[in-house]
DNA sequence: TTGAAAGCGTTACCAA
DNA sequence: TTGGTAACGCTTTCAA
């Protein structure tokens, strides 16, 4: 393979007075042709002239140079954590980012694991972010708020499974996905519905809402819902299992598919009959839980496209200012298989 | 809640100077307050006004100005791409991430999909990074290394399936995975083995690896490899399950777990005994595997952990130059379950 | 059509 | 112990 041309590392970096040495023009000429300033006009020759200079020595305009001149910056922030919380929102990310960076603007991911509240929102601040769009696993308190927008932040908003106070935010209300599950399981006679509620760490903000959904959904019923903590591991859903007939609850709706699937088994191998004497649903709409037998019951999640949200960040960024807005991405429908 | 105290988002925001302002100093002092300087002495008190009149004003300091300033920043640069192809990866990352921070860099992830080998390269350029961590499933041509090279950057390292000529290379040696399955297919008999060739968007990369791995280790047998492609989906797993005898395959590798998951439940509505007829191995010791009966034997794969790639950026950093280096990150081990 | 110069927020050198 | 000043790379206004 060709290896590197000549320096392998050495050498300063060209910059924009270099390319204008070499063409023999200001650097302000430079900065005119390679930004196709309109507001003058330059002659085809300089502009060839300065773009061949410009290849010759490999410049790369410098992003932060640029932007401190410019006096703000087009850097919108995604602060991440560890835990991905699912597919969906991995996905959802994704197509934020292709919307933003459609919108002209340059996304940026900041991991911030382990970093406390205000701490984090410091070193988010540093960055001088034109918008900040924070997981909702995040802390984000007032405090950290109003850090961002001291620092120049137009936009500042929440995405996940609760609004933060003070910030916009674009809420997955997960009560909804727990409202769907219980709602389906009373409707198909159940009354004593269990709830599996994750230990691992990271689910506890998505496990909470639809616990709640959950306990809302039965408001009006003559029915009872059961938290039931569990480890995604066959142990601990084996010993669920051989409590469960002194549980003596008829339904379970197990977070999501991968925990239905867990639990489904060891109810199986317990001698639990599904659907009969316990109905179980799930969440996610896995692939998988159609390979079960009985095939897997799941509430499907849809988000929203993520366009939307790209939309209303640059509408922020444009008219700061304004009450929080306040956006719910998620629908939630059931998919009725054969294990409810 | 307590609202944003004053201004929202009115007034510029506070530099260096209007800190140095308002405790009466100057800049330099401020500054050097800030950094903790140790080449000058500050007295207590004037220390103690610096600090206050930095909290008062909520004063945070210009990240993009302090790197021109110094001339080089320390922020590592980690391309994404939509497809985090597995939760090892997406582990592996975090953990990398953290092992940088604690050497004091800045890690910021740059999403790009969607660009070109060398339209990105360009781009990650500008942002001036001083390490490119970049995943082998984006394009990363030579010319592209060389462009970041010329930017500034002292270390540019892949990491992924495949090494790129020219950058140092952390490689994560998918053959490995397809040899080990087929090896163990092999010990146990088989001989006319199927090989998952998941039709899925981006997963190429990781699939040609792992079918060189298991062509490889039949080299020295009288025995057979075939390539099946299959898409992540029900219907797809049932045309190759109804064309499976036809095949006259006694064993297959189906890419990783959740493969092997949909494909055994096809053979199994087929009439296919597995593993008596057929043999399925898949890979990544997902814990749903081992509730399938049969149990799902599975090449567990185990990346090393991330800190010594974080040192491997820190040394590349500090000492560039060299030849490129070339690391091999992943062990893999058979899981003998039931369906092999 | 082009160039000179100012200034964005920092830090480091040198002088006071 | 502190302050003035220059410089990092870029854009843009004003003047030639």
């Amino acid at each position: 393979m060709s290896q590197l041309p000549k320096q392998p590392t050495e050498g300063p970096v060209p910059t924009s007075a270099d390319v204008a040495r070499l063409a023999g023009v200001s650097r302000a000429t430079v900065s005119y042709v390679l930004n196709d300033s309109t507001t003058v006009r330059i002659s085809e020759s300089t502009r060839r002239r300065v773009r061949a200079a410009a290849t010759e020595l490999g410049y790369v305009p410098h992003a932060a140079a640029r932007s401190l001149r410019a006096g703000h910056s087009r850097t919108v922030l995604l602060p991440t954590v560890d835990l991905p919380a699912g597919p969906l929102h991995q996905h959802f990310l994704c197509e934020l980012e292709s919307g933003l960076r459609g919108l002209d603007y340059t996304v940026v991911q900041y991991g911030s694991t382990g970093l406390g509240a205000d701490e984090a929102a410091l070193a988010w601040a540093e960055l001088r972010p034109v918008a900040v769009v924070a997981p909702g696993t995040i802390a984000l308190t007032p405090q950290g708020i109003s850090t961002l927008r001291r620092s120049g932040a137009r936009a500042v908003v929440t995405l996940g499974p609760r609004p933060v106070a003070g910030a916009h935010a674009l809420v997955m209300d997960q009560r909804e996905i727990g409202g769907r599950a219980v709602g389906h399981l009373l409707a198909g006679g159940r009354r004593r519905i269990g709830v599996i509620m994750p230990e691992d760490q990271g689910l506890a903000p998505y496990a909470e809402p639809r616990l709640s959904g959950a306990r809302h959904a039965v408001r009006n019923h003559v029915a009872l819902v059961e938290p039931l903590p569990l480890r995604y591991e066959e142990d601990s859903a084996a010993r669920l299992a051989a409590r469960w007939r002194a549980l003596r609850l008829d339904a379970v709706f197990a977070y999501d598919d991968a925990h239905a699937m867990l639990l489904m088994r060891a109810l199986q191998d317990a001698g639990v009959d599904v659907p009969g004497e316990t109905a179980v649903i799930g969440a996610d709409d896995l692939v998988l839980g159609r390979l079960l037998r009985p095939r897997l019951s799941t509430v499907r999640t849809e988000a929203a496209t993520a366009q939307p949200l790209a939309d209303l960040v640059d509408r922020l960024v444009r008219q700061p200012g304004g009450a929080p807005e306040y956006h719910d991405l998620l629908r939630a429908e059931v998919v009725h298989r054969e294990s409810s």
